[in-house]
DNA sequence: CGACACCTTGAAGAGGTTCAAGAAATGTGG
DNA sequence: CCACATTTCTTGAACCTCTTCAAGGTGTCG
């Protein structure tokens, strides 16, 4: 609490520099893509697809479109059409009340797939917006089912894609339930780096995409705890925060204090 | 806060009285059925299915099982087969973590399925508890992906099924990472009564399948905020409690502690 | 009836929020 | 390119909600 906080130097972008729009409502441009070339493709996807499987499959992203910085892939209430996969680009996605009450349901980045929550209703119940230029692709999810009639791989890669998002929100229910400040950021920043690693980015380096308010919305704190928190972790040598420049420092502390904290149940 | 407590007479039972098991680790008993009579076949399959359509999906049931108050259905790290559909009972599903965290993910009766967190990893990742004694459907998941195969309409209700779990979190995020405490218990009970309503129970009595603990689990707080919290109620002639017998009072009351509270962001 | 699980209530304390002010970064427009 | 406006972030102090610890009450079951 009373070091001197060290300076975050030699901090790398984890991706190219987001080129920065000024909110436009909505902006999108139609480009003509193949899973057969994406190199995301094993995210996507499921492995080992036959090369007329593959082309077959090519077909149900019918275009990619492009979402500015601030601007909204789908809102709550429109209709459901397709579901989009995130080829670049990092998105939020929250639910929102009458009553202004605002929750962050989730932060995706490439590779995963967004719109799962508009199936039941033929209506979106979230907002997702993009927190810097992204790409998607777009597909129409009459040939998601069409086409996962025909391919049994397809078919049960989209079922583990929606039981992978049920686990995942059991998670974050145990999160929100029972862990304190400390653990909460712990979590987050483990999750988020293991997500980035995965994707080839550092293990220990990450650039938020996010606000401190994005994130203690996600994370059930109010954006002061989530500074407070980041510059207890400072003091505490590990990590190093410039802004939204983060380097985990000690990534067994961050696991320590995640795990072998008692408390709790 | 100085009212004397109504007494709470009259409840009346929500369903027949669950006889008591003590604990037995699992008691099973095969039973063979058929969707085509089932009277929750409306909120089990996708309506309007042919007949010849309804013969076919009762194939998907192989056999109905015997599940004990105390008993699980499945635990955590189990190889995942089967979804199971509850005939009659009352469920908790919920993680735990080494460091001895413990989370209910959610609370399942009559109609409603479960065992979908197990898809995406083969193995399920959470328990479910039978809290009464219960009576479900299993479904091998092998069967039911070849028939949506097969069926268009089953295929969509699948995909609605796992879709409305996931909107389902979201709400539960929403709850944990927003709400206070009496906003948390007033949206569980309005939940639960407006679930138990649609399957013919009453709109303003419950009988309590869980304890305090669990209910505090599932909401994020301590048993004794959610005993505290019941007293708040009482006091303020909101409901009436008897142990797990509870009469809403004033569903009014609760919708506006639920919505109407401002704060929060 | 005694043991056990569950529930209630009180008092003290901790963790997180609220309110407020100022600093740092970012974007805007001349 | 610089000055100004805006957004975002940090930090402090007071406050509040919920938790923790403790004790006693209620109900149930063998």
């Amino acid at each position: 609490m009373f070091d001197a906080k060290p300076s975050a130097r030699g901090l790398s972008r984890q991706a190219e520099a987001a080129s920065d729009a000024k909110m436009p409502p909505i902006n999108t441009q139609a480009i003509k893509v193949a899973c057969s070339n994406c190199n995301l493709r094993e995210l996507c996807l499921p492995l080992g697809l036959k090369a007329e499987e593959l082309d077959r499959i090519d077909e149900i992203v019918g275009i990619r479109l492009k979402v500015r910085r601030g601007a909204t892939l789908f809102n709550n209430g429109e209709k459901f059409t397709a579901l989009y996969a995130i080829r670049t680009g990092f998105f939020k996605t929250c639910i929102a009340t009458e009553d202004g009450r605002d929750q962050v349901t989730g932060f995706q980045m490439a590779g995963e797939i967004i719109g799962l929550d508009g199936i039941v209703n033929d209506h979106h119940t979230c907002n997702a917006v993009a927190l810097e230029d992204a790409e998607v692709c777009l597909m129409p999810f009459d040939r998601i089912e069409e086409l996962s009639r025909e391919f049994t791989s397809l078919q049960r890669h989209v079922h583990k894609i929606m039981s992978r998002e049920i686990v995942r929100e059991h998670g974050v229910m145990l999160l929100l339930g029972s862990m304190r400040a400390e653990e909460r950021l712990a979590a987050f920043l483990l999750n988020l780096v293991q997500r980035l690693h995965a994707r080839g980015f550092s293990q220990s380096e990450l650039l938020l995409r996010m606000t401190r308010e994005e994130i203690g919305s996600y994370l059930g704190l109010k954006l002061e705890t989530v500074s407070r928190t980041f510059s207890k972790f400072v003091d505490d040598g590990i990590v190093e925060v410039q802004q939204r420049h983060v380097r985990i420092v000690n990534t067994g502390a961050l696991k320590l204090i995640v795990n072998n904290q008692q408390s709790c149940q």
